[in-house]
DNA sequence: ATAGTAATTGTTACTTAATATTAATTATAA
DNA sequence: TTATAATTAATATTAAGTAACAATTACTAT
C-alpha cells in the first residue's frame, strides 16, 4: 500500500507534479476502495472524512490529473456520473466490468481476453489500438441463483 | 426508408406506443443520420429545422422511449453527452466503435467479433450476457496517414 | 534566510445536460 | 358526445462538472 503510494509519487513526478497532501489523500480512497467505481462525488464525501479541509474542485482536478497519467480510468455506466477506477499496476490497458441489469453490481474482469479482437480490429480496420472499453451488460451470478431460489 | 419507419412503427405498437408526429420526426432524423453519433440536443435542432413547433423534453423522452424498446442504443464517449445510435434492423448486439484520439471521429464495427469472448465470460465468470459495449481508443487510418505524409 | 516565481488549493459562481412539473392538447373508448 | 388516457410544449429545477480568482503553499535563486 506504502509501496503503491511512492510508486505513484514518481509518477506524478516524473510528470512534474506533486504529491500534494489532498492529492495523497484522494489517492488513499482510491486504494482503500478499489473494489468499488467511486462517482467524484463519492471520493469527495470520504476524502473529506479524513481531510474536511479539501474543496471538491481539488478533489476534480486530481481525478482528472490521475487520468491523464493512466492511474486511474474515467468509466460511465450510463448514469450520468463518471466514475473513476484505479488501473491495476502495470497494466496496459483498462479492464472490463460486468454489470448487473438486476442488482446494479459491476464486477470486475482482469484478463485481457481481447488480444485476438485487437488483432483481428487493427489488421481489418487499419486502427492503431491505445485503449479499449468493454462492458457487458446482464445477470451476474448472484442474481442468477436467487432466480432460481424462487423457481425452485 | 419508409418501410423501415414501418416497422419501427409496428415496434412501437407492440408495445403499446404510438407513433406520433414528433416521435416519427425524431425517428427520420435519426435514420437520415445514421453514420453519425448524435446527441439529444444534436437530434432535437436538427428535428426542429423541420419541426419547428418540437419541444426538447419530448425529444428526451422518444429517444429514451427508443432506448428502451433496443431501436436505439445510448452510448457515452467520454465527453459530458449520451448519444444515440441506431442499432442495426435485426441485431441481437450493440456494434463497436472505433474512436479515434487524434481527430475524434467516431468509426462503427457492425461485425460481432465478441462471440469467443462472449463465451468465456459466461462460463468463467457465470455471467448471462444481454448486451455489451465495446469501444476502441485510438489512431484511425486517415489520422495514420496524416503523420506519414510529414515524416516523409 | 529572503524575496520572487510558479504551482496548487478552496470558495464561489457558473454552465449545461438531463429531468420533473404542469397545464394544454390530442387520441382513444364508452 | 363525453370521459379517459396518452402525449406534448413550455418552463422550472436538479445536479455534474467547469471556470474564475484570490489565497496559500512550495520551490528557486540570490
Amino acid at each position: 500500500m506504502e509501496t503503491r503510494i511512492e510508486r505513484i509519487k514518481k509518477q506524478l513526478h516524473s510528470a512534474s507534479y506533486k504529491l500534494t497532501p489532498q492529492r495523497e489523500a484522494t489517492v488513499r480512497v482510491l486504494l482503500e476502495n478499489e473494489e468499488d467505481h467511486l462517482s467524484a462525488e463519492d471520493v469527495y464525501l470520504l476524502v473529506k472524512e479524513k481531510s474536511p479541509e479539501i474543496g471538491l474542485a481539488t478533489v476534480y482536478r486530481t481525478l482528472e490529473l490521475l487520468t491523464e497519467l493512466k492511474i486511474v480510468d474515467k468509466i460511465n455506466f450510463g448514469d450520468g456520473v463518471s466514475r473513476y477506477d484505479l488501473r491495476q499496476e502495470g497494466a496496459a490497458h483498462f479492464h472490463h466490468h460486468l454489470v448487473c441489469i438486476e442488482c446494479g453490481a459491476v464486477d470486475e474482469i482482469q484478463e485481457d481476453l481481447l488480444e485476438d479482437v485487437e488483432a483481428v480490429v487493427e489488421r481489418r480496420w487499419n486502427f492503431k489500438i491505445k485503449d479499449h472499453r468493454l462492458t457487458f451488460h446482464g445477470i451476474c451470478y448472484r442474481c442468477q441463483a436467487k432466480v432460481e431460489e424462487k423457481t425452485v
